[in-house]
DNA sequence: CATGAATGAGCGTTCATTCAT
DNA sequence: TATGAATGAACGCTCATTCAT
């Protein structure tokens, strides 16, 4: 690579390399955290755990606070991809639904630990500084999925804070419970529950 | 009293001021909890914003962690009996539906403290040994009231694990958002969002 | 008992009493120390085991370190008692000897606790007052019985330190063996280490 | 020393900081515990007298009683090792025992912080895992020494923890009377009890 | 006199962060 | 730049002793 590309590249051999440290240190953290919360994990034991020096966290991260709230922008970055995965615009709205509701339940299903961590968090005092993180590309979607909701009169004419929290408020209660058991629900009973969101938000007229 | 009956008091003066300081070292939880999670409250601050010796709060519980636990279980209680406060079994589904919701969620915003707390509990590593200290006798009127449900085939014939989540969900959810905003709900949202809830549960055949 | 003699009886009904808590709170400490030494017994817990309030302990003893000095001084009365259980001045010289020994060497076998404990509190830095706690009347016998030796030519002509260290030395070492291991020193065994401590005071000529 | 050999050091500098590290604990220890005993000196006081953060103590030793351990593990070995400071097996049995009784006097009587904390920690419950921290290599002169008199028929034909007790036994006790009074035992005096202790092993038929 | 709940100084230990190498 | 030993403030908890009842 001729030396005045360099700059162009956005990742260099040393980046990958930094990418790759970020997420040991996040493995590592994911790991503690969901044996015993984030008082079950000294940084000496995070560097241990993910085979880097303590040093080095410190070159990723300010402190222990910012690598958790990195972390948990990493992780609502994910969930929120894996949600969209395979968003078809073109599909109708209750495919659609169908469709998110499916995905974000199954992220959190298969990701007990960042699922846990995630909610240990949102509850936890670290929350304050949590809504600068979300990647708002990602939600344009999101919102135009909406809007076409409200515009065709198939939601309920509530604001989208109670829509959401109709929802995801189900949603995360049941993910925590089938982690918990550690039995996943049958694909009958996410139907189920897939169909009752939708009674909820959907305006029957 | 008589002086026969003296020995027929469940609450000798020795009870009471029991009692007190244990009111008073929740208090204190619960404040310093709401400023800055479990971990913002060490013992000797606890103790000091109770006004009491650290060594007095340990006569009370064996040690942090039963406290905690402890103030879990009070607040459980509490919550549930704030939900079935003024439970009619006489009154429609429906409209017993309605109070139940009702009362719920306006304790939660009504007591900040107390719902921030056990939702950092119940997301906390602590859970674990939460169900042990739920007061069963209050579940009956609740046990009662979803049998009537689903024997009437009113509500849709799911495991009564989702019916809950499709109820408390939401309810969490949104109380969480009314408290962060310090905005209460008006009185018309708050209809809504029961009737929606209540479009989740209910079978339309 | 006419009430003009009360006062010459040594033993009042009060007087037994306080024996009998004073007994039991010895036995408690006996059994507690035994178990972990002087740090595993909180007054409360030693309390407790001797079934009296912990405000009792301290109308018979001034503080913890004066309740230890005083168990060790009643130890100490027992096992010279003992020693000198049969003691026979008529005797042979041997005779007499071999009769101490293995009086000693009883009492500490069959009184576990009462030795570890000695021995725990003879080497620690509580002995500094030790010495004032023996009974000196009971020793009288003892001196006699070196003077006899010393007078007649028996024992070594050395200072009488030395003589009880190349008695009790090995005693006391044989002692704390024979407890640890729970296996009791056989008959024979006992006389060989006898013959070998006579051995070692007795002068040949 | 060459380069090429540099690696062949078993002890590096940083090595070497450790140890001085360790000694200035143990030093610390020993002057503490001299003083009075385990408890009297808490582990910051400890830290302040080796001259070290606290935190350092505990890169050094687990914990408090594995600190104590060390420091016996540390002391045996040195008291074993003088005690076969010249140990010539050319010499006779007599003039060997000698020499080790000696070596094995003085060691207690010239390091008295060391022999006090050891018969204290021997007597303490802490003795349990003692067995293990001893240095075996330095116990085959020793051992040969008794297969030697046992084989020669020299000693009394009595098991091994016999002769010892009759050797250490008064051993120790002179060597605690020696250090309690602070006064030196003459030369003769010190012959005096070897001989003693001869005559208690030894067999004369 | 008898009691045992109350007290709070003091303990052993941890761990986020720094900085000499 | 990379490292991980060093640091010491802060923590949860204990327990000898007191004193109101």
């Amino acid at each position: 690579m001729p030396a005045h590309l360099a700059g162009l590249n956005v990742h260099s051999k040393a980046d990958a390399e930094k990418d790759e440290k970020r997420r040991q240190i996040f493995e590592a953290a994911l790991d503690l955290f969901w044996e015993g919360g984030f008082h079950a994990a000294p940084m000496a034991k995070l560097a241990q755990a993910a085979g880097v020096p303590v040093g080095t966290i410190y070159r990723h991260f300010e402190n222990k606070e910012e690598l958790i709230h990195a972390l948990y922008g990493d992780i609502k970055g994910q969930r929120i991809k894996a949600t969209l995965a395979d968003y078809d615009p073109s599909l109708s709205l209750r495919e659609r639904f169908d469709r998110l509701w499916r995905n974000g339940f199954l992220y959190c299903v298969e990701h007990p630990r960042e699922f846990r961590f995630a909610e240990q968090y949102a509850h936890s005092p670290y929350l304050r500084d949590a809504e600068k993180s979300i990647q708002s590309e990602l939600f344009e979607d999101l919102g135009r999925f909406f809007a076409e909701g409200y515009r065709d009169g198939v939601f309920k004419p509530l604001r989208p804070e109670i829509l959401t929290a109709l929802i995801s408020g189900p949603m995360n209660a049941l993910a925590a419970r089938a982690i918990a058991r550690t039995c996943k629900f049958s694909e009958e009973h996410m139907q189920d529950v897939i169909d009752a969101c939708w009674d909820a938000i959907a305006d029957r007229h």
